[in-house]
DNA sequence: CCCTATCCTGTCAAACCTGACAGGTTACGA
DNA sequence: TCGTAACCTGTCAGGTTTGACAGGATAGGG
């Protein structure tokens, strides 16, 4: 392993197409000792039908054999990853139901007998992992998997990084084209919180025509139907995210809420702002 | 250091209460060499007033003083974690800004001088933060500053883990009393994807009175105005989340989407699903 | 100077949502 | 057996949203 690793991060940052990342994600498992990754992501601009993307290097044949056999169903790396932010070694999963224990099996015959997940969510809801796999064995020592795992979650999340702008910019990215103006991001804003387009035109000092107006552009250009349907995308898009300080109230982050008041047993809660 | 660390995570797991995780962020700071350390989060429960919470191990002079100087808008960090997930280093913290220099030299002070800070992001939209901070500087070799963020950014998550259900428990939890029944979700999902009242009620087979029933009991358990409100809080409270695979469509994560074919430079941009 | 994007405003009818009046069934645990 | 929770259904009035018909103002880049 290289001694500065920081070089994997600086290569993610700068990474402008999928291939790129590609690289940079083979070189890093190559440099952890692992013979194959992915990386997959799911966006749910709509709830029952999220839009996927995935960097695969794992193989192909696996993949075909992930899709015929239904095998999104049973993995419980997948079930890991929607109920957990923890990474997760794959061999502490519990192999007791035998759909699963057939599944790991079957893995272990394209060469995924050993590996890692690490889930990472962003903004907007979406979902992602990235895994690390190879035939041969973690290290056993507890402070070595560890070192491992810590690894892994650490470029997992400058993957994610890198790769949300970039299928953002695909054609075929999830959401309406066209990004939404400030002034419809401000209607659809205060839709969102349960005003009425009057009451949004008193607030933004216009016509409640206007505001509808601009609800109306924002559902065309995230080609939706109703403005619940707008609200969701939206705010999967990351297009409903107020800054955390602005326009709107106060909004910030370290409203301090509980502290301990000096000793650990004489831990208070409590309540300032 | 203790040789096992996974220690700090099982007691993390089974922490019920904020002291309990009080104490493991204190014992987890004082083994990684730190006097300091914080956890706050954000749910946007509401876009404009979001729900604040934090577990603060720093000193009660500074969170008055930044109370106070109205740090908030000023903090480079809290601007950092909205809009990145990457860790970060505080010596690499761009001080070029007059302000910016000058609430770090406010906070060394404090005892805040050299720290890092790990951002976590959850299902639905939260925003979280984990710090450590001390007087004495960081290591400066490389691979130990690494090693420090990914021990923390593996710490961090599992605090999140862990503190999400435990608020979620408070008299103060964000969100109405109440979770939704398993009708009611329906309802509301359908109508996130645009559905209106008499089209759900043709996909759950009830009567379009029923769905306007269930759809009223959201808006009463949520307390709030309208349905755009509901589907926005909804999300925020992680309520609206389909499951990995169900009885929604196909809604898995791993439809594989790019993937290189052998060589690098082979790499193709193939489509399947 | 023209073109484009953004923002703003009006009216009207149809569709839709919301709240308030009701009422009923089923399943489960005390 | 009784209470409770979840589920289901009806009507009706009044307010809101939506789509389709319009129109004009301003600012910036080619």
């Amino acid at each position: 392993m290289a001694v500065n690793e920081q070089h994997f991060a600086d290569s993610l940052k700068s990474a402008r197409r999928v291939p790129d990342v590609f690289n940079v994600c083979r070189q890093f498992a190559e440099a952890s000792g692992f013979k194959h990754f992915v990386y997959a992501v799911r966006i749910p601009t709509s709830m029952t039908e999220p839009y996927h993307f995935s960097i695969s290097g794992f193989p192909s044949e696996w993949r075909k054999r992930y899709d015929e056999m239904g095998y999104l169903r049973i993995d419980p790396i997948v079930a890991h990853v929607f109920s957990s932010l923890t990474p997760l070694i794959w061999d502490e999963i519990d192999g007791s139901d035998p759909a699963v224990a057939g599944f790991l099996a079957d893995a272990a015959r394209f060469g995924l007998e050993h590996g890692l997940t690490i889930p990472v969510y962003g903004r907007g809801g979406e979902i992602s992992l990235f895994s690390l796999a190879r035939s041969r064995a973690l290290p056993t020592l507890d402070s070595s998997r560890l070192s491992l795992v810590r690894r892994a979650q650490w470029f997992a999340t400058h993957v994610h990084e890198a790769v949300r702008p970039i299928i953002m910019e695909r054609e075929d990215a999830p959401g309406g084209r066209g990004r939404l103006t400030a002034r419809e991001k401000d209607c659809l804003l205060w839709a969102a919180e349960g005003k009425t387009a009057w009451e949004i035109a008193q607030v933004l000092s216009i016509s409640e025509r206007t505001v509808n107006f601009h609800l109306q552009n924002v559902r065309d250009k995230l080609q939706v139907q109703g403005s619940r349907n707008a609200v969701a995308k939206a705010i999967a898009m990351g297009e409903l995210t107020s800054p955390a300080y602005g326009t709107h109230a106060d909004g910030g982050m370290p409203v301090i809420h509980w502290h301990s008041a000096g000793s650990p047993s004489g831990a208070t809660d409590k309540l300032i702002n």
